[in-house]
DNA sequence: TTTGAAATGTTATAGTATTTCGAAACATGG
DNA sequence: CCATGTTTCGAAATACTATAACATTTCAAA
């Protein structure tokens, strides 16, 4: 991932390679605070990094269930396990869950969601958080946490659009 | 409303005229728009309105099947109509719908949502919403719709909370 | 007044998430 | 190594949110 200006993910990024960066990234960060990175845990984020693009709940769950029993909770619990740490987000608007390539830093979520493709990806814009913090904080507010969902047309979907 | 500078709801605002100014504005928006304010539509944006909280779907058909029977589509279908007038807007993170202050001019969702006392109100920031608009472009994004939602402490729970 | 479109009624079902309780796995101190 | 307390997981039931499908009614324009 190139730094400073976000792209979406290329066709041709080693996928294999991505998603073990990012269970190598989850069991470092369990390791630091003391957390389990239990099987179950472990697969989960396996499955959610599968694509770049949200995935429900349910649909991790029926994954999960090809090898072994499996039922809501289990999966809602590793979600929220994983949220926790940062290792994944929520996409609110699309009751969604996807993996966070920033884990070790503390951010808010700023996501730039396709709504032809499917695939997310998300901003990392200091710009963005302090203008929001900035406004809020104006009206009296204590921000918390702020979110961003941003929907709309990836760079590539746009490209193919204007080919027709 | 103070033009600018968005306030959350006082408590000694006059409640009531409130409500009938937002039922005047929507009549006047079906008028212009050669829809149709029926009875349903008109009671679940009133419902809406009681409070300056998002209400849940569930909540709104509660309140209607006190006078008369109703099911969940009837309530879906009036909380879509009126989302499209921009009459009201849905908050992703609560699952809940808020009446909206400015449905004549178009806008993005901007909302604190304090933690605390559940109010929402809006921000309808230009520079919130260029800053956004900016950024997914440098990313080669064709934004088509942003949502923002900020939680936190309002005004008045923040000073509550530090009186103690 | 007919008629076609829009709105609503009704039943069923899909999709998302949590509660509860008990069993198993694990880390830690004795 | 065992006892023990804590964390994690299994399992069943249920709650909450939203839509599909089709029948019926309402309404306005011809």
């Amino acid at each position: 991932m190139k730094k400073g200006k976000l792209e979406f993910i290329s066709s041709e990024h080693d996928h294999q390679r991505c998603i073990a960066e990012a269970l190598a990234r989850a069991e470092e960060i369990c390791a630091n605070r003391g957390q389990r990175f239990t099987a179950i845990r472990r697969k989960v984020l396996e499955l959610i990094w599968q694509q770049h693009k949200p995935i429900g709940a349910y649909e991790v769950l029926e994954q999960l269930q090809r090898q072994g029993r499996a039922a809501p909770p289990t999966v809602y619990r590793a979600l929220d396990f994983l949220q926790d740490l940062g290792l994944v987000h929520r996409i609110e608007s699309l009751n969604a869950f996807v993996g966070c390539n920033q884990p070790h830093l503390p951010h808010e979520g700023q996501f730039l969601i396709c709504e032809s493709c499917r695939i997310c990806a998300e901003l990392y814009s200091d710009e963005i958080h302090s203008v929001i913090e900035k406004k809020a904080f104006a009206a009296g507010f204590k921000v918390r946490q702020q979110r961003v969902e941003i929907m709309g047309l990836c760079r590539k979907c746009l490209k193919e659009r204007s080919k027709k």
